[in-house]
DNA sequence: GGACGTATGTTCGTATAACGAACATAAGTT
DNA sequence: AACTTATGTTCGTTATACGAACATACGTCC
């Protein structure tokens, strides 16, 4: 055994991704399905749900169909709770949402992804149900283009090399030479309006949250619908609010 | 080795105990920290950290401080995304919060608490901050107390065998015949009002979200503060819009 | 600079934990 | 009844994971 294997666990990696194998399309399954979608012997899956039951993330009333447990959301909750700022975010970012009446949330990158990690609210923006915990494409976003922006060049050139942008609206851009101007922009100007290249009618405004070292660590951003809100408003009206908001919650 | 305990994989539950060593006081730690708090040899929690680390749930930036990742999230979002009428609550929750201008929430049972698997928030009524995943005592809360009220007699006998009803506010019911008393209530009536039990100033009021079987699945609720609706006024106009809210997310 | 405390990194012999093939059984469908 | 698809169980095997012990690093204190 090389080095390089003696400090990876793969028993570990291969029970996590039991429960990775449940979502929207797999909310119960049987044992063999499970096997199968984590790539395990039966027996294997078999030992793993067991051990997942017994510990309470996963349940099974009739010995034939699995389902996960609310108690894995705690393992989530981990990670949210261990966010320094995240508390003290969620708090100003009410503020922003009461004072410009809309939805507020914050996000982080997670591969090629934006995660979102604090939502307030307002009313729903966009057709698909947005949680902490709900993933979108950082190039088709406004946090996820602020995120971008932030990000070591390095990075960034692995990013383009091997991400493939495909259009989503009529208005996504998906060229990547027009993408990293774009990303130059909202590094110079400090926020990114993003204008229904993600869904037809939604519009939205983010900023970077700089930790105290100045990294960018975060981005929040208020979404809206076009009809209600134009985009020089979003930028007169809404930005400093959300600006002031980010310069709080990292000075906190 | 037994039967029981070959069906059982240790390494698993040892590795999911160092996610679920981290949290709101031990956001980043050392090796050594979480060995203590994971109760493994150091060794053991070097391996998990760097098969975590490989697995994009953990990092070390500086190979002393390891911390989660906004990966793990995403275990958690395996569960919520696997709640067949997770998405629909959600938008029956967006109307309840529109029509009433209060925060809507959705929780299921987890052990002797409820956790938190969807909210629609308008504005912030309890200090602390809410969020999916978030967890609170089921007795103290509208939910729980729907949530306990369904619950089988003989897990219920159990429930309060072995759990402690702290007082949290100078309200709060603790009394175990008080208690059982008020779950025949809000079993019978079909809903639960709580007044500042678990904090001043908050009142709210739940009722039971079934499956189509008829089971209780989870709750929803209305959260407000005594300042802004009197009881009589949450029965009387929020009851109504909320048990509507209820039906339709079962009929679904 | 040395002593000390606290941490990480590494090795490797060992044991047992986990493995999976193979078989038995169960349930549903045709 | 035959077939398909599923779960339950066993147990010989092995390689996975273990942890004690040692080396090294870093920070603090004197």
């Amino acid at each position: 055994m090389t080095k390089g294997d003696s400090e990876y666990v793969q028993t570990l990696a291969r029970g996590l991704s039991v429960i990775r194998a449940f979502g929207p399309n797999h909310q119960q399954q049987t044992l063999t399905d499970v096997a199968r979608r984590a790539n395990l012997t039966r027996a294997a899956a078999r030992r793993f749900l067991l051990t997942l039951k017994r510990l309470g993330y996963v349940k099974s009333d009739d010995g034939k169909y699995f389902s996960l447990q609310p108690q894995v959301l705690n393992l989530g909750y981990a990670y949210l709770s261990s966010i320094p700022w995240w508390d003290v975010a969620q708090r100003y970012m009410e503020e922003v949402s009461a004072a410009v009446e809309e939805s507020c949330s914050a996000a982080v990158l997670d591969g090629t992804d934006i995660v979102y990690v604090a939502r307030v609210a307002t009313r729903r923006i966009m057709t698909m149900t947005i949680a902490i915990g709900s993933h979108m494409p950082a190039y088709v976003t406004s946090m996820g283009r602020v995120l971008l922006a932030h990000q070591e060049d390095e990075w960034l050139d692995h990013y383009f090399a091997a991400t493939t942008f495909a259009p989503i609206t009529e208005k996504t851009v998906v060229e990547k030479s027009a993408l990293r101007k774009i990303l130059a922009e909202v590094k110079h100007q400090g926020y990114c309006v993003i204008d229904q290249e993600l869904e037809d009618g939604v519009r939205s405004i983010a900023v970077p949250l700089f930790d105290r070292a100045g990294k960018c660590q975060a981005a929040i951003n208020v979404g809206t619908h076009v009809a209600r809100v134009p985009k020089a408003k979003l930028i007169s009206d809404v930005l400093p609010v959300l600006q002031a908001a980010s310069r709080k919650i990292t000075a906190a």
